[in-house]
DNA sequence: TATGCGTGGTA
DNA sequence: TTACCAAGCAT
């Protein structure tokens, strides 16, 4: 095949969107946005983009902030190991690379929650190096390009996709390059429906369009069912305000701030109540209120909660919990969005 | 290699 | 409403 450099390059110069980590492509920035837009849509994640460089504007900002105002600035966005893991690497830059990222794909591919292809982006898009970045946009268009049915998902086929994607590489443009890539995949050789085959400066090389595939394309391995779990909760407000436990600091929603709540378990009123005594709670005398029925679907669990509104005398608060007024809940304690169906109960 | 890890937009 | 799935990484 011929290489399409040029003219996705020349596309890519006329029809690429204004995004302030283009705008500014300083490598602290690079990354930052690459790591927000793991999964994550750009849409969702600009906001948030904006809000966390105000915050922390440098490296060795980032490398000293307290662990509840980062996860507050990550709040709502997900996956968010991401934001301890830029940490744990904003440490390690400060302590050896003197708070300036690397200039080397190997000493970035080593730092944590920086994967194949976060090295890759911030190593051609910041440094100018070489090296490709291959995420589901550009295996999106290479394997329609290519008309290429073997299932994305299995890391050999990335491998040799990879290749393939180095085959058109410009040496003297390889971060334009690779973002051109993901744009043409992100506006017009679009997922979840027909790609928009008509603006598609590649549309000439393409054997999926030739073949009429491109809808089929790309092949990826059926997802795991979500295994559905019940969960009750427990929202206790005494004139401190509401309770809040911690989750454990592995696993899912490490770290972050919930009512009090049992998974895996669907518990009757009665129950909660008996639960909350032997944690030592005094739930009082008012009678229990049901909470709404909500559902919330991560991407391997489906939550179905239920439970109980509680008002109750002023105490101290349980192991592991606190007592959070609203105004603390906004500005200091993260709850994931898992529980949004609860949150405006609480705010 | 398979699994765990969030959330929201869109067809 | 369900189903898919978005600029992935760690273990």
């Amino acid at each position: 095949m011929e290489n399409i450099s040029p003219a996705l390059l020349d596309w890519f110069y006329k029809n690429h969107r204004i995004l302030p980590f283009r705008t500014d492509p300083s490598p602290y920035h690079v990354w930052l946005s690459e790591i927000m837009l793991q999964q994550t849509r750009v849409s969702a994640a600009l906001p948030y983009y904006e809000r966390f460089l105000a915050a922390l504007p440098d490296i060795p900002a980032l490398a000293v902030c307290e662990e509840e105002k980062l996860h507050k600035l990550w709040e709502g966005l997900g996956y968010y190991s991401r934001v301890r893991n830029l940490q744990k690497a904003a440490r390690i830059v400060c302590e050896q690379y003197g708070g300036q990222l690397p200039a080397d794909y190997d000493a970035l591919r080593a730092l944590p929650g920086i994967g194949d292809y976060t090295a890759g982006a911030v190593a051609s898009i910041s440094f100018g190096i070489p090296v490709p970045a291959v995420d589901g946009n550009v295996l999106r268009v290479f394997s329609r390009l290519y008309n290429d049915p073997a299932a994305v998902t299995e890391p050999a086929v990335k491998k040799a996709f990879t290749a393939r994607v180095m085959e058109h590489q410009p040496p003297d443009a390889p971060g334009d390059y690779n973002q051109a890539l993901m744009e043409l995949g992100a506006l017009v050789c679009v997922p979840n429906g027909a790609p928009l085959c008509e603006k598609c400066p590649l549309a000439h090389l393409c054997a999926a369009r030739a073949a009429g595939t491109a809808l089929e394309l790309p092949r990826k391995a059926a997802p795991k069912p979500r295994r559905l779990q019940p969960v009750t909760l427990a929202l206790l407000e005494s004139p401190a305000g509401f309770l809040l436990q911690q989750r454990p600091q592995k696993g899912l929603l490490a770290g972050l701030w919930q009512p009090v709540l049992w998974e895996g378990e669907a518990l009757a009123a009665g129950e909660v109540l008996a639960r909350l005594q032997a944690m030592g709670v005094d739930t009082g005398t008012a009678a229990p209120e049901a909470l709404p029925a909500a559902k919330h679907i991560f991407s391997h669990i489906e939550w179905h909660m239920n439970g109980i509104l509680l008002h109750v005398p002023a105490q101290d608060a349980p192991a592991g919990c606190v007592w959070a007024s609203r105004e603390a809940l906004q500005a200091e304690y993260t709850l994931p969005g898992a529980f949004k169906a609860y949150r405006k109960l609480i705010i």
